[in-house]
DNA sequence: AATGAATGAGGCTTCATTCAT
DNA sequence: GATGAATGAAGCCTCATTCAT
């Protein structure tokens, strides 16, 4: 019975991963992910709390290999490659393996505990950038943090049309390529 | 003597703003707007007809200011300025009066008319910016596409924070610029 | 300032009897009565203490004139004319004068205390047909009661389309014949 | 193990019979409905789709059933019984089965799709006796329409209170007999 | 007397969540 | 473990009626 269960809980997730992806939090019922799965609506709430739990059923385990590789690229990046080379590897991973969770969490989440996640990590880039530039010529930090939000939606919305690996490494370097180039403008 | 208290009206679109501001049309109820108006949602129908007309009297007039002020800026750029300056007098302009309806008609107004506005200026900026480019270097329109986007949001970013007009001068030649030695990076 | 009053008095019952013929009372709102008078709703209510009594303001003196009518109708019939002139003499009076009125309590007064006036003019009218006839042979009441229905249905839908007294009088005896001719079967 | 419990299922429409028989479809209210079923509100909505939905539930088969039946008996009218029995039969069949609904239909749809339909079969009734009648000596169509109105409307009434077979049959039987001599008159 | 302004009750409908078998 | 059944809260909107000037 625990195979079972197990198949249920994992169709609910994959179900209810698509349903987020196209509606959002918001504007995906639980009926409609209780009869995509093909079980009732109260059966749903044997293995999920309530709608938010299955939220986070399907973006928490995401949310800490995402925060944790986010952290460690901000600490330690190796010295040996750019950083330019150094973020394409590490959004090509996230992208390419998590696509969705990554799309759901980011700008999908209005509802959850994740509503600001986005946010979080535009004001960490932007943090980070401003450490990297010798802004003495920028008046205002607001666009720094513009131009991280511009760098990021920028990936979500490549995650949004991800295709395959080789389409994904082609379009975030040129994306990077154009921010690294547009940044030396502000130097 | 008018025929509705004015100032109850204006205090409606004004609340209304606010909060179609800060949680778009489809998240704004019309009980939130009666609560701070300090009226019975009952009397908001004597002011507007429905949550649609009051999220159209807030929008309306700018959205036509809006548009036309793009199709003369689209059609025939004064060739003495370069184009750089004329987007900026055009957008500084827009922001200067009405930074929050900017914000509102194009990044929230799901559920209304102008749900699909900001997707078809993005657009219109994605095609007009192929055009400049000889882009026979970039595999994807995606990216074009993307960058458009960038551009457009981090003004809305701008018009979110707007202080004053010098300070907003200041910004978007700023933002202009790095979008501008970006491109260059494309072509 | 009294002529004024009842100035307006009066046009209320005017555009309310014709909001009523044409609407019914439930669908008859007082925001459209006032509109049409124009004047304010909230000024109706010094005229009127409510909806209902603009109804009864329409109606009330009509009823007693109509049930007066009515009643000596049945009790001392003429008899040198035959029955059949006599009715037609009668219905014709009512319906050149206050056609609308008629049609409003008989057929639109659903809501108020006339709900049930022309079922009680058809039962009365039923029942005199019964001691008309020698019954013997009409099994059930019901049917005579459907006749006396038939006939006062009849003579509304005529009123609804009254065009002047020529036609009135053809039509009505036209309709009393027919009956007179249909009874005839019964006894 | 069915979807929805049939037995409740049934009850609303049972229970919207009564009321749409007795108040109509504007008049009778979700919850009227509810209370008297014995359950919520919002439960009648796991039943049926909205009010209209319900209405339909009580109404449609019938619908189908009895224009399938109307066509039939227009068309081709057996020659071997007259039009009299004929009228008689068909009608009686309707009735004993449903009674309630063909009053619903026809008199109490007001707000929904067969909103006109009593016109139609009576428009169609007073055609149909205009070409059996050579009527030059009636002067206005309205006569023969109201005659058709009294027909089909003293079949409802006899609908409204039917008894058994025995007594349909001779109410019905004395009804066509009535129209059939009244209109004698006319020809 | 007049009216602009206000409102509570009620109507239809949706949805997350719970109950009972 | 599964689910059919149930519901309360909330959302939008209308309307008769009342209040305050």
């Amino acid at each position: 019975m625990q195979i079972l269960k197990d198949e249920i809980r994992n169709k609910i997730l994959d179900v209810a991963e698509n349903l987020f992806y196209q509606n959002g939090f918001r504007d995906t019922t639980t009926r409609s992910i209780a009869n995509e799965v093909g079980i009732s609506v109260s059966n749903l709430y044997l293995y999920y709390e309530n709608k938010e739990a299955i939220f986070y059923g399907v973006t928490d385990r995401f949310y800490e290999y995402f925060v944790s590789g986010f952290e460690a690229f901000l600490d330690h990046h190796d010295k040996n490659i750019t950083m330019d080379v150094c973020i394409s590897h590490y959004i090509r991973k996230i992208i390419s393996t998590d696509q969705k969770k990554f799309v759901i969490i980011t700008d999908k989440s209005q509802g959850t505990k994740y509503e600001g996640f986005k946010q979080q990590i535009i004001s960490i880039l932007s943090n980070h950038m401003k450490t990297q530039l010798n802004n003495n010529l920028v008046q205002d930090e607001l666009v720094i943090y513009i131009l991280a939000k511009n760098f990021f939606e920028g990936i979500i919305e490549i995650a949004k049309n991800y295709k395959n690996e080789h389409w994904l490494e082609s379009n975030i370097n040129t994306l990077v390529k154009y921010h690294m180039k547009g940044m030396g403008e502000l130097m």
